[in-house]
DNA sequence: TGACAATATATCCGTAACGGACATATATTC
DNA sequence: GAATATATGTCCGTTACGGATATATTGTCA
């Protein structure tokens, strides 16, 4: 037996971006590839291989599933299941103490310094 | 043409793992090992082929070196080259605005919270 | 003292992920 | 009407991951 319950340990940088665009809002495809590049979602460019590779097996693994709706045909949108939720924010708790461990390192500057 | 000023552009959970240890101290390949799995620096499992698999592509790429030094004939030491650390702090820096992001949305507990 | 676990490094290799190239079609803008 | 942006998709070579296996030494414990 043993389910995992997080299948994917160490999330890549690219299930990383998906997600946390999703976790924001349900959206398609090219808005995700959008939100990507910007720095709070991890600042990474998604080519469409990429892309839609990673979204197919996301899909597969149930981190996140399609709506049905849309407000275009030719979109398909996407929200994370409750077991994506689970996933990015276990990432996210797993990053910030790498995050916090940089800091007391001296890596980045402090949170108030200037 | 075109040296890329960091060519690991998001570092793989590994590379980000030995990075962080070694922004700590130089040390060697299996004190690495045992500081991945502890939350501060990933909490990654690093088998023997990730691990010295991923030293020397880090080798080959400059960002980290030999010390020529050791205390145990059987230990090889490692330290951040000026690339390696610039390449963690970059890191770094990015996957807190991730962190920071996802603490917006919620996924994880605010900073004073209990 | 014999066995087992831990230390320490190294290679091999199958699987998976990445990411650029290419393809296609529509909508918009100039 | 040409170019760009939107939107999704496939293909495929290169790379990284990570378990298995190997080897040798040291430490521990019954």
């Amino acid at each position: 037996m043993s389910e995992r319950l997080t299948p994917h340990a160490p999330l890549t940088p690219a299930v990383l971006a998906i997600l946390l665009s999703l976790a924001e809002d349900e959206k398609h495809g090219y808005a995700i590839m959008k939100d990507a590049v910007k720095p709070e979602f991890g600042g990474i460019t998604l080519g469409p291989g990429t892309l839609y590779g990673t979204i197919d097996r996301l899909l597969r693994d149930r981190m996140i599933e399609e709506t049905g709706t849309t407000d275009n045909e030719r979109r398909r949108y996407y929200r994370l299941t409750s077991q994506g939720l689970k996933t990015v924010s276990a990432e996210i708790a797993r990053l910030n103490a790498a995050v916090a461990q940089g800091r007391a390192l001296g890596l980045i500057q402090p949170k108030g310094a200037r």
